[in-house]
DNA sequence: ACTAGACAACCATTACCTTTTTTGTAAAGT
DNA sequence: ACTTTACAAAAAAGGTAATGGTTGTCTAGT
């Protein structure tokens, strides 16, 4: 009878199990994922992966959470970097939440967004939400004046074409190098109307 | 032996033929489709059909060069409209083009893009690199200053990002209405650094 | 410039059966 | 906190054969 870990990356062990896990979601979908293929990716056998998951649906469930758990920590780490500029800043958080599984996703992986949708309740989109306003609060804070004010575009609107471009990108590049690439034209011109407050500049 | 049409657009009937084609297309994909769904579509028999066009292959190919060099028309009359600001024509040119399809392509059309690819042999990449150069040339004719010079962006840049957003938008909205009020955020948010040349503003 | 009917060849789908894989449980060991 | 072996039940995959749909051609008609 496994706790199914209620609070997840408290655990390194389990994290690395769930991160294997992800990978091989990604690679192959949720039906034609075999507990035995996430047994070998996480390097332990099929019952000890038993052990921790009664069902594959719990797996399924507690990797999909714990993906987006650690997305939102690495995302909320990029966008509060010191030291680092605005652009730099957002471009780490997009990286590493869109562009984090580019090149990663395999053909048959077309069943994921419905399965966690299914079996983690809407997750996406409550996440995707806050990232929303978490881009916002961060750019709101970084923003000194707005040359473009009296356009009527606010910065939520700003977020808007950042969130739709990184994910038209995300379809349409084949590597995580091209991704940033392109994203960084992208960051650069939804930003360039923005008079940033005296910070220190990238370095990177 | 029916002449495959060389120029496409210039009979009216093979016109409507052709949209009638694309319709049945996208909704199917181009293995799904049978020369009889698109008879039925366009209002002829299939032996009607096989007189214009010898295989499935060469009406694919015809319709999908039939739907680019429309949607390029289309395009560029809305990018010219006269009377109408830069933002409402640009609006226009991403709603016939990305926009076009937005509601129509059912689940199974998934092979469409391999196969117009195969069978029109990158008609596809073509045209997004025309439409590209297209949008720079109107933003460039329509701008008076750039209040956001100094940051080193381009036009081209601008259009990266409006065509990555529109590419985002066109997978996640599911109505034309959704599609055009979301780009209308986008084009308002990489337009709003222009200062443009004195000319009419919108009406509608 | 088409329609109607018929046709062989081919392709896709279905049904059915057999074999393999996978799930989830359990026991015993380290 | 695992591993190995074992096992029943369920699901998926593989093989095969019949069935139905689709393609492309032909002929005859309007």
């Amino acid at each position: 009878m496994p706790t199914v870990s209620p609070s997840a990356n408290d655990n390194p062990k389990l994290s690395q199990l769930l991160d294997a896990a992800m990978d091989v979601f990604l690679r192959f979908g949720f039906k034609k994922t075999s507990m035995s293929d996430v047994a070998e990716e996480a390097g332990l056998s099929r019952q000890g992966l038993y052990f921790h998951f009664d069902t594959k649906e719990a797996l399924f469930k507690a990797t999909i959470e714990h993906w987006i758990h650690s997305m939102q920590q690495e995302t909320r780490d990029a966008v509060s970097e010191p030291g680092k500029s605005l652009e730099a800043r957002l471009l780490g958080a997009f990286d590493r939440s869109m562009g984090r599984t580019v090149g990663k996703v395999g053909a048959e992986a077309f069943d994921l967004a419905e399965a966690s949708d299914q079996l983690a309740d809407g997750i996406m989109e409550r996440a995707l939400g806050q990232f929303h306003a978490l881009l916002v609060r961060t750019i709101d804070e970084a923003v000194a004046s707005d040359l473009s004010a009296k356009s009527g575009v606010c910065t939520s609107d700003r977020v808007d074409t950042l969130l739709a471009a990184s994910m038209g990108l995300k379809h349409r590049t084949e590597s995580r190098e091209a991704f940033r690439r392109q994203m960084l034209t992208v960051v650069r011109v939804v930003l360039a109307p923005l008079k940033l407050k005296a910070a220190s500049k990238a370095r990177s």
